[in-house]
DNA sequence: CTAGAGGTTGACGCAGCGTCAATGTCAAGG
DNA sequence: CCTTGACATTGACGCTGCGTCAACCTCTAG
């Protein structure tokens, strides 16, 4: 008693064409092929068939299946294996999702999809007269001549390590941490070394002045353009309370 | 002021092959491609390629990006139906790892990986001596006469539906519902049913009678070969209790 | 005899590159 | 000038699991 190609692949629920893949690569040869080439499956075939299809529902790979129908490998072993696996891809799924979401209201936070600013934002020059009206035309100047002088490829390490630390402040803000609590501290000084490392400064080498660290967290709230790189208006404001904080603590 | 493929690879955290690609499919076009052959990027690339990654980042395909990038689809809108589609997949995932898990406990419970039940479960020749023994034996000729009359089509789906109840009980009882709850009493009922399509049961075709359907539940404790077919022991006797329930209810 | 249902073997397509392979180019050193 | 080595180029296969033609037999019923 045995079924013709198209018989099994209803019993079983699958194709045809599925069928004969599994025969292409080794995982279910026909029973029998007719002198016409036609392939007839009996029910040994069949059941080794639906156990392959449960397992696959299950999400197993064709690999897999066969070590485990050949009795190379137990089928409880591969199924916690398995298992490990998807829960892995769960959680990378759930990372993503956050990451999807937060990217969301940045954007709707009127960030744009960031890009231009993650160059702009770095590209001082932008914000020449802020600068010069705050600080002098002489920071101005030498924070200027140290952008110039770095190659492209500095300067886009430098721009990543920005665009880093907005990120990390935006997701701060939008967890609505205290100013003071250890996270945010972290991030202001984080900025503050960052800051150190920008000739121009006023404190430079030795890390920004106290009057300038607080005076360009003002900044950030005042100039959306700042603002933008750190989560808006609200986000700018968090940054701004958490590095007055960290000033009043260490400057 | 631009750069070599392997510069801008460095430069955004890619490979320069992924640069070729992102090329072929026009995606990302070098700026400008020198006599010999060799690509070069500039800034505006480089601004480019990094919302791409940004965006590859957030798990979206390639043609999305394009689209976005192109303005010819918002960029939120497009996260937002992305974000439907990681959140499907998510969904998808919790259920293939509750059924790999519950597949898992089945094996270990003592049922191999089915299959062999799967078919042998409704070849019930095997339980011959257990239904005549208890209800005569008319009422086995009658089943047997009923079984052999199907097609192997008709044999296969009827397999089919009994094995997704069985699978559908064991779920139920490793839930640990109580018996009488709505879910364990639909399940009987759908038991019941599915009783009323064989002929040899007695009551048939009404619908079995309450006798039998509570003798059966029975069985199905006593007879680790019928256990095994609703998660064993401990599965067929929240399968007999909730039969028993259903049987004081309805029959 | 013919139509139509069903069977066969290729082979491309999909997503996104990794990974050779065969070959050309450029800057530095002998 | 030649060599070497780093870096570039264009193919093209590989991976996962079949869906989907395409071109071409085979069997059955009218």
């Amino acid at each position: 008693m045995d079924w013709s190609i198209n018989d099994i692949a209803r019993l079983a629920g699958t194709t045809s064409r599925t069928l004969r893949h599994y025969g292409a690569i080794g995982l279910l040869d026909p029973t029998r092929i007719g002198s016409n080439g036609y392939r007839y499956y009996d029910e040994g075939a069949l059941v080794r068939l639906q156990r392959i299809l449960l397992l696959r529902e299950l999400g197993l790979g064709l690999p897999a299946i066969a070590e485990v129908l050949d009795g190379q490998r137990d089928d409880v072993r591969a199924l916690v294996g398995h298992l490990h696996w998807l829960e892995a891809e769960k959680r990378r799924l759930d990372t993503q999702i956050a990451s999807v979401k937060t990217t969301i209201t940045k954007i709707q936070g009127g960030e744009g999809l960031m890009a231009e600013e993650s160059l702009n934002g770095f590209d001082h020059t932008q914000y020449k007269e802020e600068v010069v009206a705050r600080w002098g035309e002489q920071a101005y100047a030498n924070s200027d001549a140290w952008w110039r002088s770095m190659s492209a490829e500095e300067k886009k390490s430098w721009s990543r390590s920005q665009l880093q630390l907005g990120t990390e402040w935006a997701d701060a803000a939008a967890r609505a941490l205290p100013a003071d609590s250890d996270d945010a501290q972290q991030l202001a000084r984080r900025q503050f070394e960052w800051l150190a490392g920008i000739p121009g400064t006023p404190g430079y080498p030795n890390g920004p002045t106290r009057e300038y660290f607080v005076g360009l967290g003002e900044m950030y709230v005042a100039d959306e353009r700042f603002a933008a790189n750190y989560g808006g208006v609200e986000g700018a404001t968090f940054v701004r309370d958490a590095m007055r904080v960290y000033a009043d603590r260490h400057l």
